[in-house]
DNA sequence: CAGTGGTCTAGACCACAAG
DNA sequence: TTGTGGTCTAGACCACTGG
């Protein structure tokens, strides 16, 4: 936080848009999907200043309060900050704490800063099964980055896991060196696809000889299996991964609101 | 829904406390809070109507605006509800919903809309294990309902858990019948303590002979280990259950956003 | 200092509900 | 018709930021 760029745009950066005064839909709604769009444009990009309340009253034409309104609602989806005397942000995805909240192998409290290591088994590109396929909604012949690897916290084996990409969004993937990085903060910065949600499945299962290997278990031990996908804009699907984790050290917390 | 008390109330019970405009804290967010307090207080009750914009703006003796948007927020944060024509209602927590988001083992979509059965293998009176003193943040010698039950799906058992409750809030709770009924709906409708959040560990295992015998399956079959303590107004923790499920049907899904 | 957002006011007009 | 909440306006005053 708090290393926000300074607010200097180009001055035709204003508004862009126009609302229709004979909609049904609300003044500030109409605004709301104006600021919407333009961020999700990546006009007015992470970490930016966007024009002033008065920028934008003028030039949509309508009251400070009904911009006020608007923006508001926006502070409140998490797509802008505000800042009393220094102006209004597009919010910057905090990975430190979103990491937090995608990776929860139970670590203790003391090994939830350390970013695990990776060692990648295999990374190749490649037209996906059926299942990936729909996760991802390629096309039948869509083809896609497949990567498998293990994390490892302390040099203990944690997870191994098979990861699918959509190629067409992430070309040259698969030559990155992934062995100490975290992946999300890469999708982002690196591809413009932030990962804004995802979904998980859960489900206990007992160690097959190749999850055993590679995590040095006994075939039939506990382990969970978790399969995740994650989306970025629009609710575009981005990332398929199916996990094997140890059962005597996977530990998942959630809080359910 | 749809089934709103009529918004007749005794006239005296519009505002009540006061703001106080030296105060630093804005306006409105007193609102909110003297409004809240009504709300956890039970002075105004789920699906009753609370006074007017008008009559609140009066009481309180601020502009109509003001508590406009000390009530929009408790809509945010779904406390409030509100109707246009109609008034401004206390919110029920939807239990449907809020059951399928506590109740989530793998059920086919189908299987969703079911209410398990639950056999109830044991109930009485106990001191409870330190760990759940912890959790429910009782006193040493504080004592808990503790119960132990089956519940099945179509006949099949896919969970067997041990519930505890801390007996000062749940009395008589032991005696009553809940082989057909939802637990939660009863905290909150009979105990005044409806379920807000909750937390859960999950981990997997493999089956103790205990779960086996319970779950029909054979010792050493993969489970989930499921811990949760769900709380009420203030984050007062009002029940600690630990949950053995079986691994074949247990499949549990998480949004994370 | 000028510019920003945060709060608050006192209205207006509207759509909707219910008698 | 009356009363409700939903939208919108055009101000006012304040606290905070940065030059």
């Amino acid at each position: 936080m708090e290393e926000l760029h300074p607010p200097y745009r180009a001055p035709q950066d204003t508004g862009r848009g126009h609302v229709d005064r004979g909609d049904v839909v609300p003044l500030y709604h109409q605004i709301k999907e104006l600021i919407k769009r333009r961020v999700t444009d990546r006009v007015w990009r992470q970490g930016e200043a966007i024009p002033s309340e008065n920028e934008l009253a003028g030039a949509y034409d309508v009251s400070v309060g009904t911009v006020k309104k608007a923006l508001a609602e926006l502070v409140h989806e998490g797509i802008l900050i505000r800042r009393q005397g220094k102006g209004t942000f597009v919010a910057r995805p905090d990975f430190q704490r979103s990491f937090m909240r995608f990776f929860r192998y139970g670590l203790s409290r003391d090994e939830e800063r350390i970013v695990p290591g990776s060692k990648v088994l295999a990374s190749r590109i490649l037209v996906p099964p059926q299942p990936v396929r729909a996760a991802l909604r390629l096309a039948p012949r869509d083809r896609a980055i497949a990567i498998t690897r293990v994390r490892t916290v302390r040099e203990v084996p944690l997870v191994v896991e098979d990861l699918y990409l959509p190629q067409k969004t992430f070309r040259g993937f698969e030559r990155r060196d992934i062995s100490r990085a975290l992946l999300y903060p890469i999708y982002d910065s690196e591809y413009g696809t932030p990962v804004l949600w995802a979904e998980e499945w859960l489900q206990p299962g007992v160690a097959s000889k190749r999850a055993a290997q590679a995590l040095g278990l006994a075939v039939g031990d506990p382990v969970m299996h978790v399969e995740r996908i994650a989306y970025t804009f629009g609710d575009r699907p981005i990332e398929y991964r199916k996990s094997v984790g140890r059962g005597d050290r996977y530990r998942y917390h959630i809080e359910i609101r």
